[in-house]
DNA sequence: TCGCCTTTTTACGTTAAAGTCAATACATCT
DNA sequence: AGATGTATTGACTTTAACGTAAAAAGGCGA
């Protein structure tokens, strides 16, 4: 006994609209059953979708999605198509550390911004003191 | 005695187009002096590319990376202002935290497919050497 | 000064990732 | 059966972020 989740659902939990479900599907992100005319989407579909939106929060084309959702499903195959396999894991990975590094680099950034302006908070904080003394 | 950079010197060492360096501009991302017609990048204008650049890799808008490089140099100003920085600042960082894990989780994904690639190959590699006693 | 090269400006084109709208089609409630 | 509400499909539109092409303006070496 499957469990399936309608368009709307999935649209409600992931906060996304149709159009953009049935726009994955048109690029081959997803392809749920059918009743009839009607979508139904499994939980590995479900699971797919989430991979997705990571993707994108990480700032991945749909189609660089594909390739890393394809990656994840390939079947066994030969040496030649392994080998492949393994460069575009080591070329994501790369790319995945550099995000990693600039995120760093940023949330340092950050950090000191929100010193300097805690510390104008403070002097604004004695000045009001000051005046109403 | 300031020393300047071309617009073809930034376009070369950061492999990008001319035509994206003035579209930056025309976003008010940049706005280096001018000697004549000719556009002349600082230091300063050229850091601030760097973290253009580096906020498109972690798949900021244009327009939130512009966000954000205001925050930096943002004039003292007064409470409100500042609470409204600070806000923002949350909000980024909490943005950043979330790409941080899917990035951990993602990693993860690559190494268990490796794994698997690499176990395949093993078993191939055992093949050929049982077919070529 | 001439010719060549680079830069700038302006304008139009393109691509990805949806948004919007209209026409049907199903399903359900009454 | 009729009304109502939700899904689907197809077509057209939009937005961000540039690409491309053409024309004009300097700059510079011979």
């Amino acid at each position: 006994m499957q469990r399936y989740f309608t368009i709307t659902q999935l649209t409600q939990e992931f906060d996304i609209t149709t159009r953009t479900l049935r726009f994955y599907e048109a690029q081959g992100l997803v392809s749920p059953n059918r009743r009839g005319r009607q979508r139904l989407y499994t939980p590995g579909d479900r699971t797919r979708i989430k991979l997705i939106l990571r993707g994108k929060r990480l700032g991945f084309s749909l189609n660089e999605i594909k390739e890393m959702i394809e990656m994840y499903g390939s079947a066994p195959g030969e040496a030649g198509q392994l080998g492949l396999l393994l460069e575009r894991i080591s070329f994501r990975r790369d790319e995945l550390l550099e995000k990693q590094r600039d995120i760093e680099l940023t949330l340092l950034e950050l950090d000191e911004v929100e010193e300097g302006a805690k510390a104008r908070m403070a002097e604004l904080g004695a000045k009001v003191r000051m005046e109403n003394d």
